[in-house]
DNA sequence: TGAATAGTGTCTTTAAGACAGTATATC
DNA sequence: GATATACTGTCTTAAAGACACTATTCA
């Protein structure tokens, strides 16, 4: 905050564009579980998903990932929009205002600052892969981490029902194109896909019918490797068939789950 | 404009959010075309879809529900967000300057006026049945009307792109939820809805199966009249069950085509 | 009775869903 | 051989799609 509130370029506000800004919902799968990177600011008791504002110079889909690129120094992930949130009162919530802001900094913080305003809110949302994240906390939040997308707590403004929009476009989305390549290792097994899968639908898929429609969809490639996982029967590794998968996304209607 | 350039609220710009506006693509049916209200502005040679500014005080949908009831006068209509659209140079275009309204309007425009700023646009769409409709041209423009989906004119701005992806998103919907209150008689045959479902759809369904489906979704009740159509035999006419039309439109997944 | 449109039934193919037993790895 | 996990095949049911003839209205 005190960067900000000190950057005169940013208080006149001719970097950023006003009035609108985005909303980046991260999601980041491992080992069965469906997170959400979300950080706290201003020493404030809520919570929000990583967002920020657009620069004039940039796209809404490059704010989106230089934000997302700022939390986890990730550059290539999956990045999709889901919606748009315009309430007048959306990102009004108690402690977000100047005299707390000015309190936190020490930094007379005007009343009317731009941030304060009305904001209408582009979302996208993102995967990755979890565990590979250095979370990188930013300068205006005292902590930033991975939280079940189950048991969120409690969040600033409207971010519940983004977060929960989210999570029904990535629903839908997984329904009808292939999804995976940014959450699965580069070899994995079919039950490691079918606990994805399953992780992020919030149910259980039989696993017959399930690698039964995976494999004849045809975006699977089986390795002549399998892998070692203790005392048990070893599963053989798959990776994608990344030519398929990309054409999957583009023209749909692979799966149906 | 005049009326604009004249407002110094709206010079300021503390009546209008910055930065961010609504495009609303208004779809027409009637009589086997789907058509899209687009109006010609500042006498340029390119045409744009019926659009404008978010106040302060209200909603993005309360925005494009405001712009489309000044437009066609109706206030009951289906609205669906499908997408922003955010590019720097997106509402670049040639004609669309100070220089150019001044000399229009005999006003002077200021050159940095916010209306030529980057702005994200949250886009709409809107279904209504056009031949209901009476249009209530713009003061800013020099013509508003329908143009067929097909034949669009040239437009201004990314506003084919906007047109394009509404009419897929429109499509999509189709195929998951119930359609054609808004687009239909209240007491219809089965052969209009039929070519309503094939004009939107932009192909043809057989007959057979289209009306095998739609029965036994259940939101269709026959009445005991017939429609008289001339020199040929009468179709029975049928009405939608509300009640279970909007069930189908809050839990989806009613048809596929 | 001819012209135009409404209306309907069957068969085939494909996809979805339910379901359980055998195979393998290690200790 | 005990245990934990991987792997696979069949049957049933439902949905999608292809297809063509009869019925009605009225000029």
């Amino acid at each position: 905050m005190k960067q900000i509130i000190r950057d005169e370029t940013i208080l006149n506000s001719d970097l950023y564009l006003r009035n609108v800004a985005v909303d980046n919902v991260i999601f980041g799968y491992s080992n069965k579980e469906l997170k959400v990177l979300v950080q706290q600011p201003f020493s404030l008791d809520k919570w929000t998903v990583t967002g920020g504002y657009i620069k004039r110079t940039e796209t809404i889909e490059a704010a989106a990932k230089r934000i997302a690129y700022e939390r986890t120094g990730l550059k290539k992930l999956f990045f999709e929009q889901f919606r748009s949130f315009g309430t007048p009162a959306r990102n009004t919530d108690a402690g977000f205002n100047a005299e707390h802001l000015s309190k936190l900094t020490g930094i007379k913080v005007p009343v009317d600052l731009w941030i304060f305003d009305y904001f209408v809110s582009v979302g996208f949302y993102t995967l990755t892969e979890f565990s590979k994240v250095e979370i990188k906390k930013g300068e205006l939040e005292t902590d930033c981490r991975w939280w079940p997308v189950n048991e969120l707590p409690k969040m600033m403004f409207d971010h519940k029902l983004i977060i929960a929009e989210a999570l029904k476009a990535l629903r839908l989305h997984i329904a009808h194109y292939p999804i995976g390549y940014e959450l699965l290792p580069e070899k994995f097994t079919l039950p490691e896909i079918h606990n994805l899968y399953e992780t992020i639908l919030g149910r259980s898929l039989d696993d017959r019918n399930f690698s039964k429609r995976l494999i004849s969809a045809g975006i699977l490639v089986k390795l002549n490797e399998k892998k070692q996982i203790g005392a048990h029967r070893s599963p053989f590794l798959y990776k994608f068939d990344k030519e398929k998968y990309d054409e999957g996304l583009k023209s749909g209607v692979v799966l149906a789950f």
